[in-house]
DNA sequence: GCGCGACTCGCCGTTTTCGGACATGGATGC
DNA sequence: GCATCCATGTCCGAAAACGGCGAGTCGCGC
């Protein structure tokens, strides 16, 4: 076999359901939906480890309790440049807020990409961390979520909630 | 940047002009003819290193000494199932004979796939050491070669002079 | 008749090319 | 308002092209 790069994965338990979070050395690569389009199988030659994990799995509990709106954490998505370049601009959007996917063509110097911009945003590989669901349609539509649109929605209001110091709760993926 | 599999290369002068053998932990993985058809300059990440491919290099100037009729190496070749088992079935040629690129595909068990042989012949990563220069067309024409027509008739003159003790040498490329 | 070369056609794995489809949105023409 | 068209990067499947072939045909020159 040939010398492969260690890869390790962990699972944690949200409002959303199951994530499950996959790191390098580097950082981390990839966070999972449970029912998610990608294979629900982690590579056989990955490794499970919570404590490798912890980096990520602790901040991502603090951001569901309410208590983080911004991750500091070693990233390592994997992508095209052009997705690369997307995915960093999606770190920028403040918690709480929400642009459309032609603004965010536009933050990134290509005005006319926003059809690509989409794509790329379906494509993110870190959801949540990189907050793909702050990008909505012009018309304020919620278009598309690879963990589904009512979790989409739910994060959002999740996040307009704690944003205004609403402290009453709603349902997860209620409406 | 990720972390990358280590690779060795080395370079040797033969008969036939000079040879790049390049090499991983898991076996030797390329031989290259000097004007080939193959990229000239080694990849950068790559390590000249001659003790790391002494295993192979030895071996070969045995081969044009005319003292070694058969390769004992760890090899790691690249390439898809169906070029693997073909170049496997190169290794079961004798020193000295030749076969047809019809029989070749016989003998991997697909008589029809003549063409697709020739077609993986002609990426073995591996020539001399896996004896391609030893398939010929059904009618005895020496079709092709990765290292130029000339080299493949010296080889096999070579070859059949050294199988039937024929001590006087030809100069390379003759004819 | 016989031998040789040029031509045609089928075979098969691999590579390359091409056409849509996308988590969009603005500009047109009615 | 409402169809239509276009721009953009990437992936995916289908289709076609491309070889280090070989067997079969045919025509030609001896």
């Amino acid at each position: 076999m040939s010398r492969q790069e260690t890869i390790w994965y962990d699972e944690l338990p949200t409002p959303i359901g199951e994530l499950r979070l996959v790191a390098d050395a580097q950082g981390l690569r990839e966070v999972w939906f449970d029912g998610g389009r990608h294979q629900k199988a982690p590579d056989p030659h990955w490794l499970r480890d919570a404590d490798r994990l912890a980096f990520a799995r602790v901040q991502l509990e603090e951001y569901f309790a309410g208590t983080r709106q911004a991750f500091a954490l070693p990233l390592h998505p994997l992508g095209t440049p052009f997705q690369l370049v997307v995915w960093r601009e999606l770190a920028r959007i403040p918690y709480g807020a929400t642009i459309s996917y032609g603004e965010l063509a536009r933050r990134i110097g290509q005005p006319q990409a926003m059809r690509a911009v989409g794509a790329a945003n379906g494509r993110n590989p870190l959801p949540i961390v990189l907050p793909c669901h702050r990008v909505i349609g012009a018309d304020g539509s919620l278009t598309g979520f690879g963990g589904g649109l009512p979790t989409k929605r739910f994060l959002l209001s999740f996040e307009h909630r704690i944003a205004h110091g609403d402290l009453f709760a709603a349902a997860p993926a209620s409406q």
